[in-house]
DNA sequence: AAACAATCCAACCGCTTGTAT
DNA sequence: AATACAAGCGGTTGGATTGTT
């Protein structure tokens, strides 16, 4: 027998969600923490599908995500980790606390696969386009190359180094052991202490603006017919939402500033494993 | 101002993987 | 070992927005 579906479709909702979908969600989950995401929208009054509200918690509604633009650091190293991962999404997202799989791989899609064409190189491969191949026409349309043929440490199997290769110094320092996700659990737990840390820097720098935000605040809170009176955490986490919302982008304390320390973070793990 | 094209991105779909029984 | 199920993942789609003629 197959698989059941991993939902009944009849009578469920689909398309964007309302404020207050959003809203039951978040209490919800605030409230319950993540056990069976099959049974979440049942219990939380959703007509939606488990895998529905899985990946709205976890592409927009999660504390922890991060918004608005990718800076230009962070651009680079997406091509740099793309190069050597290929299309692994969230592998390459596991680099980028508080970025999503989907939001990267949009961005890849939407803007660094017209950068690097515009640079001349192939997206897939890396390697400059050869315009005089037969398949350069291919390259330029869209790429027939399945990313995941490409296998890792071994994208350019050949002799030739990419155009991107000399500036990898810091990807080339991944082990096999990163690409496949091991890390000691001294670097792990230092890591987790060094982003826990950011994390407490970054809402205390928040809570400033958030008092100013909270007069804007209208939106989610006027929505409100739960019966979650006793959610603090809910909200806060409405309000660091709705901040986020209206500050994606450039923020109060702009996110450049947590991209320096996720930057420095980042370079810290690689070096750990030099 | 209207029509059309291009772009962006949230959400969906179906396959794969991991885990419990 | 086989099966069933939940969760994860990557590709794709479709509607909203923005730009161009």
């Amino acid at each position: 027998m197959g698989r059941q579906p991993c939902c009944d479709k009849v009578g469920l909702k689909r398309g964007p969600w309302t404020i207050e979908e959003d809203h039951k969600l978040i209490s919800f989950i605030m409230n319950n923490g993540i056990h069976c995401w099959r049974t979440i929208p049942k219990l939380a009054g959703l007509l939606r599908c488990g895998k529905s509200c899985r990946l709205r918690w976890i592409n927009y509604l999660r504390p922890d995500v991060k918004r608005g633009g990718f800076t230009e650091p962070e651009e680079d190293q997406i091509i740099q980790l793309h190069s050597r991962l290929g299309n692994r999404w969230s592998k390459i997202a596991s680099h980028f606390p508080g970025r999503t799989d989907n939001e990267i791989k949009n961005h890849w899609n939407t803007r660094i696969k017209k950068k690097l064409k515009l640079l001349g190189l192939d997206p897939v491969t890396h390697q400059p386009i050869q315009e005089d191949e037969n398949n350069a026409q291919e390259i330029v349309n869209e790429t027939d190359v399945d990313p995941n043929s490409i296998t890792e440490g071994s994208s350019h199997s050949d002799d030739k180094p990419t155009v991107l290769e000399a500036d990898q110094d810091k990807v080339e320092a991944f082990s096999m052991e990163d690409e496949i996700g091991l890390m000691t659990f001294e670097e792990t737990a230092n890591l987790l202490e060094n982003f826990e840390w950011l994390c407490g820097s970054f809402n205390e720098d928040q809570e400033g603006s958030r008092r100013n935000q909270q007069e804007m605040d209208t939106h989610v809170s006027q929505s409100s017919s739960s019966s979650v009176e006793d959610s603090h955490l809910l909200q806060q986490h409405q309000q660091q939402q709705q901040q986020q919302r209206v500050d994606s982008g450039e923020s109060v304390v702009s996110w450049d500033g947590l991209d320096y320390l996720e930057q420095e973070l980042f370079f810290l793990e690689n070096g750990e494993l030099l």
